[in-house]
DNA sequence: GCTAATCTAATCAACTATAAGTTGATTAGCACATTAGC
């Protein structure tokens, strides 16, 4: 991460990335927003990004979080650009506007995916270190391999729960990532068992 | 239909201030998260 590249603090951290230290001003701006756009769109988080010097998949993370902390109400379902006109009345000063774009889709090459899955292989949990290396290697933001590992390791967790017999029989032919069979994260020290399926395992 | 993007809820962990609260980061998702682009 080009940490020294942004304005807020960074505190180096082992294996997860850095905390942000958002400033005053920054949080200023970040609240002001919320209060008017709980889900900002990836344009506006784009925007928001550059006005605070910071990176947009932190602003991800921060509305998250502040949705999640302040009581907020859920997203109304099934907005529609023509209904959501008048979504948010419940809240006064909050807008539902309608929803904003999403970011693209990223297509990955098969270059790119035999790279992502090699490394899942070796390990379903990478942390910063590793994300922003594979990140650089296959040419793609470090938010988009996090997302990546986080959507792999959740399609293989319930096509394991599906059929676990036939996930047990990729296991014995190998086809299962080392980090469910007891593979040994070598970055944390971690122990990841077959058993746990992952989370138990999860001693950060 | 597959899967990237997004979401909630729970939890971990760094930080501030010195025991507990706040908040950024990470994770799973269970009648097997939902939404949406290709």
């Amino acid at each position: 991460m080009a940490e020294d590249t942004y304005s807020h603090k960074m505190v180096k951290t082992n294996h997860r990335r850095c905390r942000t230290k958002f400033t005053e001003e920054q949080l200023k701006i970040l609240i002001n927003t919320f209060n008017q756009k709980p889900y900002p769109g990836y344009a506006t988080k784009q925007k928001l990004a550059l006005e605070i010097n910071t990176e947009e998949s932190r602003i991800q993370i921060w509305f998250q979080n502040r949705r999640a902390r302040h009581g907020f109400q859920k997203r109304p379902e099934a907005e529609t650009l023509e209904s959501s006109q008048s979504q948010g009345q419940d809240q006064p000063g909050v807008e539902f506007p309608s929803r904003e774009a999403r970011r693209c889709r990223t297509t990955y090459s098969a270059s790119q995916l035999h790279t992502l899955i090699k490394a899942f292989m070796k390990n379903p949990y990478p942390g910063i270190d590793s994300r922003e290396e594979l990140a650089k290697e296959i040419g793609v933001p470090e938010s988009r391999v996090q997302i990546w590992f986080q959507n792999r390791r959740s399609r293989l967790l319930l096509q394991r729960k599906r059929e676990p017999v036939a996930s047990l029989e990729q296991e014995e032919q190998g086809k299962i990532p080392e980090g469910l069979q007891g593979a040994e994260d070598t970055q944390n020290g971690t122990n990841f068992t077959s058993d746990s399926h992952f989370s138990e395992a999860r001693t950060w």
